[in-house]
DNA sequence: CTGAAAGCGCTAACAA
DNA sequence: TTGTTAGCGCTTTCAG
């Protein structure tokens, strides 16, 4: 900026409100600017400007795993509202391990985002109190914080359970499986909530072993479905508790000679020309992106300063694996 | 920082030391530094830092669209290696805008990141070259560059779509419908003349009515595999040029009487349980962004200077609907 | 309308 | 081992 101010012959700030497009420049002058920025290919440091303004003009998003196809759309509708602001998306993956969520949530601090979307893979987020009171904008989405109070929001993992496995009890199933996520994640215990809630309304006692909450890695999924189909007590219909548990056990069943009932949390690309078509518990990833960020802004804005909980219905599609009536 | 020198009762540098882990402190000041640091929740500004040491430490990445199945696990990739060396990413989606593609990069540019991996939505990259010259770190992913000398990273378009082809071909099909993207996007170009030389290799002439190329919205896409298969001379096999597009069409042939084959360019998820499995030409999205995210930080630590192409291999996956006789 | 000077928070270079 | 000084590139303030 010096070099451009030395070449157009004029003082610092005067270049500063070239580039800046703030008024009080002549015509003539602005020329000659613009003229030194073209040829001395000058581009603002952006650094520099934060350093001085103090705001970033970027957030972060803190979540499990970019790759999953549950995380993509929530990243994209993050990013949208960014963009529609102003400022730029940083991301990272935790990897569902809390210890790097922390790391990233610090390295995207130390950077002065000015504000944060976090998927919480922990459950105790008061390492970040310093920075909310220093005013980094936070809003956690599709779990909630851990004693911290802060903006959430979610989907209604309990409901869309509730729902998905009373549909199941309502097409005469009553061995009902639920196989999901580990325990300490709270959409994983909310949904298993939501199981035990529809199996008590219908008057079922439920069996241990036709729950199985862990690691959603494929192996530890197939045993598991595998288990329940074979043991005694076997069941006649499973309740998935998110997209890669549904995807392992379509894959089971799809092994399976009986027709085992399906309802899946999460939708899932194609699933209505799978035979049978995927009955799912559809949340929208996008929205919960979408407002999580919204809100975001509105803390930025200055309003919207009570933390909030939302929570964003879910809707069941029928399409056909969920009303498979009982195996004999 | 500042304030916790005041506090500690120490020198400004000390604080950084500190704060930095370099060593020539004793343990006691240290001690003392650090209680003060704790005390006024203090976290070293980046802003500042990067501005003083010239590196970021966090690359960027523009790529179409952060929802698309096939960028979500590149995406990761590439975040992987940053974290391994130990810097953020940011990302952005250009929507397949070059415009927004440069605005994109330029901001990131603006911020200084270290290094830019692209995937171009444009065919001029020369508003790069400033950029270029003062040591931005460049690679271009899944497409090449336009106008500038820089590392590409890309999967064999034309190889694996000639060999896609040709399956099709060793199957009895002669009538092969091509539906792709724009014809201005790199891959869309390449996917077609894979197409049409494997045509031609077999000795059988193209119709035009046989090929589609334009925007992958449903729509298009939809009246496009319409026409091929109930005009004249309809197809008896269709080759899709990227996942959106095999998404749609899989829809309309489920919906159509004959059995016509399909090969798909991009692998996707469940596609072996689709009736017909779907056979693919499968592209490792996951090894691309690695690839591109290594050549990136080997241009920053000195090495790789010289721009290279690189080109991944495809592979062809048969699993039912390309190995489908011609319908009669 | 324009410019000089101060300073954002940090680190490199040097001095004590 | 520790502290001081200068300055990264920009914006803010205030004077011309």
């Amino acid at each position: 900026m010096k070099d451009v101010a030395a070449r157009a012959g004029v003082g610092l700030k005067t270049v500063s409100r070239v580039v800046n497009g703030e008024p009080g420049v002549t015509p003539e002058t602005e020329r000659r600017v613009q003229e030194a920025i073209d040829a001395l290919g000058f581009r603002r440091n952006d650094s520099a400007r934060v350093l001085r303004k103090g705001r970033t003009a970027s957030i972060g998003l803190v979540l499990e795993d970019l790759a999953d196809p549950f995380y993509g759309p929530l990243s994209r509708a993050v990013e949208e509202v960014a963009r529609a602001h102003g400022a730029l998306l940083i991301n990272g993956s935790s990897a569902e391990d809390p210890e790097r969520e922390q790391e990233l949530v610090l390295a995207l601090c130390a950077r002065r985002v000015d504000g944060l979307v976090v998927i919480p893979a922990g459950d105790d987020h008061r390492y970040l109190e310093p920075e909310l009171k220093a005013g980094v904008a936070t809003v956690f989405v599709d779990r909630p914080a851990g004693h911290v109070d802060a903006d959430v929001v979610l989907s209604d993992s309990f409901g869309g359970a509730r729902d998905g496995v009373a549909h199941l009890i309502a097409h005469g199933h009553r061995r009902i499986g639920f196989i999901g996520d580990m325990p300490r994640i709270h959409t994983a215990a909310e949904r298993l909530r939501g199981y035990r809630a529809a199996m008590e309304d219908a008057g079922i006692p439920v069996r241990e072993s036709w729950m199985s909450l862990g690691v959603t890695d494929p192996e530890r999924v197939r045993r598991a479905a595998e288990e329940m189909l074979t043991g005694p007590d076997p069941v006649t219909a499973i309740f998935t508790g998110n997209n890669r548990v549904t995807v392992t056990v379509i894959r089971v069943l799809a092994e399976h000679p009986h027709g085992v009932a399906l309802v899946g949390f999460d939708d899932i690309e194609l699933a209505e020309l799978l035979r049978p078509g995927l009955t799912v518990v559809a949340q929208d990833a996008a929205a919960l992106g979408r407002t999580a960020a919204e809100r975001l802004f509105g803390q930025l804005d200055g309003d919207l300063l009570v933390p909030e909980r939302i929570e964003l219905p879910t809707r069941l599609i029928a399409r056909g694996s969920g009303e498979l009536p009982p195996a004999p």
